[in-house]
RNA sequence: GGGCGUGUAGCUCAGUUGGCAGAGCAGUUGACUCUUAAUCAAUUGGUCGGAGGUUCGAGUCCUCCUACGCCCA
């Protein structure tokens, strides 16, 4: 267990003092009738004579952020989710009991306060407290009030200290919230249907991405977490669900880094009847929205840089791209020997499987990618990484697929769905064989879904975008984990004692 | 997996060439009924991330481990 620190003493003691004077540390039941936002919106601008006259009692509540104390009176700051707002106490205004009570809360503890609104010397509108009701202990100290919290492995460990302490960190969940609701209300109009679809799954799919894996006891089998929720919403087109999307979590077992996290939200959505050029058009559509909706403009400062988001994007196919760099001799697109040996040049690690597609790729990644900041399109992907896109009709090695950059980062994956279910077959066999080699990220035949697509499903295209990152563009963060919760990190030391993490163990 | 950096009081941070472990804030006690980083006086608080080593002596030097950050794979 851990030590009881002198601060946390002091606490547990006035705790018990106050339990002594028939106080309960935590009362429920207590209902304030204003936010302290609403309070600022009402009376804010109100002239002090007019304020005298029209301010009537309220019940405010709130945690104790600030307090400066004097003998018989003291200021201090109260927080709700709404805002702050400065209260003054003074012993002859409430009783003797009152403000021996108000004596024992300390800056983190939750207060009721009774009072009305006034305008202090200074002229900030302040509560004067006409009665006041305990609300709640807080047994550990809050950070320092000028510095705050700043240690960033504190800051996410213990996200409730962070978004007590930094204003800043709440706005972006906020605005988080408002993207995602935003995405939402764009799809339903356009008659998209919302649907949620297993996140374990006996065969993991979707993506070439290395699965966490579990096992169910009752059933007796392994179990996967979801890589990409693709293969279920395909089957959902198939059934029939022909506008479908799904925002959640999908999970990958992999390295954890500014813009991985294992565990990420994305949204994917299908539409039949619908190709992937349609989908650059909506995903511009869709961009636009969200842009105007939460941040009123089309042109974002991101770490620095300036992102204009005003369509059309450029397309451009991935070989031109590569080509464009300059950094790539022409013979690499002609034979998978010069591919290899330009990757080499630029110490790309390859593997023996790899093929002259996936060399290329992997050179697109590291040449092309960190240097698309302004939204662009990336059309025109090898076949052979592309398992589950249609083929282009011209050039059956390439696919109808796009992928959007943004700020240097895969922001959107999307293609015209592959709905021959021969071909699919072949495909998926096509990664079974490099599965076998080695490659943990590659599909697993899915018997299922290749029977699914052999009832017929109508041409159709899908995409999914990483709502991580875009709330990271949004918001000017430099970190996924600045736009996650409870991002992952590793566990501190639990000792020999714990028991749930040794009966896991062994699975 | 590799490289660089960080870890000292509840929080934010100093700590010199290896020589008594510090400051501010918070806390405690006292004064104070318009302050807002309130003020004034006094004062408590330490597994220097962990283990080992070098040394008369280690927060400081060396090795290993650990957590976090950044870069690379």
């Amino acid at each position: 267990m851990e030590n009881v620190n002198s601060l946390i003493q002091e606490r547990i003691n006035k705790t018990e003092k106050l339990k002594a004077m028939g106080v309960n540390p935590y009362p429920s039941g207590y209902r304030p009738d204003i936010s302290i936002s609403e309070a600022l919106d009402r009376f804010g601008d109100m002239e002090e004579e007019t304020l005298e006259k029209e301010s009537g009692l309220y019940n405010f509540a709130g945690r104790i952020i600030s307090r400066r104390d004097f003998g018989k009176a003291s200021f201090f700051h109260i927080k709700d989710r709404t805002g702050r707002i400065q209260a003054y106490i003074r012993k002859n205004k409430v009783d003797d009991v009152g403000f021996k009570i108000f004596k024992l809360m300390d800056i983190g503890d939750h207060i009721g306060i009774k009072g009305r609104l006034f305008r202090t010397r200074t002229g900030e509108l302040t509560v004067l407290a006409e009665g006041l009701v305990f609300l709640g202990k807080s047994l550990r100290p809050l950070p320092e009030k000028w510095h705050g919290l700043t240690d960033v492995e504190t800051r996410y460990r213990q996200r409730y200290v962070d978004l007590i302490m930094n204003d800043h960190v709440k706005e972006v969940f906020v605005l988080r919230s408002k993207i995602i609701q935003s995405i939402r209300k764009f799809l339903v109009d356009k008659d998209f249907l919302e649907v949620e679809t297993p996140m374990m799954q006996p065969i993991p799919g979707g993506a070439t991405a290395r699965p966490f894996k579990t096992f169910h006891n009752a059933l007796g089998m392994d179990l996967y977490l979801r890589v990409a929720p693709e293969l279920y919403l395909k089957r959902l087109v198939v059934g029939g669900l022909e506008r479908v999307f799904e925002i959640n979590r999908s999970f990958r077992n992999e390295g954890i880094s500014i813009k991985h996290n294992p565990e990420f939200t994305m949204l994917e959505f299908y539409m039949a009847y619908a190709t992937y050029e349609d989908l650059m058009v909506l995903t511009e559509e869709l961009f636009t929205h969200i842009l105007m909706e939460n941040l009123g403009s089309l042109v974002v400062e991101y770490q620095g840089m300036t992102i204009d988001f005003k369509p059309p994007w450029p397309r451009i196919s991935l070989f031109d791209a590569l080509r464009d760099t300059g950094r790539v001799d022409e013979k690499a697109f002609h034979s998978r020997e010069d591919a290899a040996k330009a990757a080499m040049e630029f110490q790309i690690s390859l593997l023996p499987r790899d093929g002259h597609g996936t060399i290329l790729t992997k050179l697109f990644d590291h040449l092309v990618e960190p240097q698309l900041n302004m939204p662009t399109f990336i059309i025109g992907y090898p076949t052979e990484v592309s398992p589950l896109s249609r083929r282009n009709d011209q050039n059956p090695d390439l696919t109808d697929r796009f992928e959007l950059f943004i700020g240097g980062r895969e922001i959107a994956n999307a293609f015209t769905e592959l709905n021959d279910p021969i071909d699919q077959k072949e495909r998926f066999q096509n990664q079974v064989a490099l599965r076998e080699a080695g490659d943990q990220e590659a599909l697993f035949m899915d018997q299922d879904y290749v029977r699914a697509l052999e009832y017929g499903m109508p041409p159709t295209a899908g995409e999914g975008i990483g709502i991580d990152r875009v709330v990271m563009l949004l918001s000017d963060s430099p970190s996924i984990r600045d736009v996650i919760l409870f991002p992952h990190m590793r566990s501190i030391e639990t000792g020999s004692g714990d028991e749930t993490f040794e009966e896991n163990k062994d699975k």
